[in-house]
DNA sequence: TTATTTTTTGAATATTGATTCAAACAATTC
DNA sequence: GAATTGTTTGAATCAATATTCAAAAAATAA
């Protein structure tokens, strides 16, 4: 018998995030991600059916990291849909700043995902969009959200910008504190743009 | 002497719109795009330098079409700063309605683009930056808009939330009419989410 | 009609890089 | 320390497709 030195599969995944984010998925060779990792090119296959499969992983762990947390704010009896709003915009906004090449991924390879998987294209958004759902409807059911606002209009709304923000953060394109960001958002998406 | 029929250049960008909008950029076959274009594989190579030079060019008279319209609404001196973010909504939510595929390449293949080209990238955004930098700043000098919104961050944050929409729309995964979407977005813009 | 010139063609070429797999390796067991 | 068995390796294979280019076609000129 020979045991497994190390964590491969960690190191691969890892390495992939850092070359999918910095080459794109298809121009992203394995060789560079196995070199990146410290493995044979070869063990990349012991760990993923193939190149396509790592991305789908990376995303199934965000994915999943996501779900777990929105969920949580969204179902927290103790919150305002206000605070919920907030709550949930700070998290995702951290997420995606603790892991700047995670995000890079996230936004650039959605649609590499989505074109190559069926199924996945159908529980995607589910996480984000189920939570959001919850807390706009509360939120027009208490009367503090605005209810001339299509919601499905809002979700794909507040989804795409605060992509745009994290990716173009994460890009260095942007380079405003953390902070700001995340007060610039709260008060435009609860006063809007007006004094 | 022997004079072109028809017009192959214009023939081969629009079935690269809407072969790109299909598969993505890397899965697209030249072959295809000539197919659709309904001309020899070879004559591609006559009008573009290569694959990548149709999405430059794609991008470019796109680009070139947006700068116009809305710099045209930016420096318009009888209209508010409110009216002209109304207006600017609605010109990019129409422009992309009227051709979905071209707007899913927008979206989906702005990495790609950036990726192989350092100069475009520095030109990129700078149509829409610009007349939005303009509208905003006119906004806080005459204290329509809120000062306490970093004006980075708004511009980062409209621009995703009205890809996003916009790419939603023409994937049929939104689906709302257009005047709802217009409505929706302005309100949000203005008022926010709340009451 | 024939020659000239430009456009068009699409099969052949060349490159790139994902994937495979037989061999080498290192723990563990006996 | 030899046998066993799971792990790791990376060069060889193989497929896909972007790009080239010599030949064919068509329009005009002579």
């Amino acid at each position: 018998m020979r045991t497994k030195e190390g964590n491969k599969e960690k190191d691969i995944l890892e390495a992939a995030v850092k070359v999918f984010a910095e080459s794109g998925f298809h121009r992203s060779k394995i060789s560079k991600i196995a070199e990146l990792a410290k493995v044979a090119t070869g063990s990349v296959y012991v760990y993923y059916e193939n190149k396509y499969d790592i991305l789908r992983k990376i995303f199934e762990k965000l994915w999943n990291r996501l779900h777990r947390e929105l969920t949580t704010i969204a179902d927290d009896k103790s919150l305002t849909p206000e605070e919920k709003v907030d709550l949930m915009i700070e998290k995702l906004v951290d997420t995606f700043t603790e892991e700047p090449e995670l995000s890079i991924v996230f936004v650039n390879e959605q649609h590499t995902l989505l074109e190559g998987d069926d199924e996945m294209s159908v529980r995607y958004y589910t996480a984000y969009y189920k939570a959001m759902d919850r807390v706009f409807t509360e939120g027009i059911e208490k009367k503090v959200f605005n209810s001339n606002i299509d919601m499905r209009v809002f979700k794909d709304f507040m989804f795409g910008a605060l992509r745009n923000i994290i990716h173009n953060q994460a890009r260095k394109t942007l380079n405003v504190p953390v902070d700001k960001i995340k007060r610039s958002i709260q008060i435009m998406i609860k006063n809007g743009l007006k004094i």
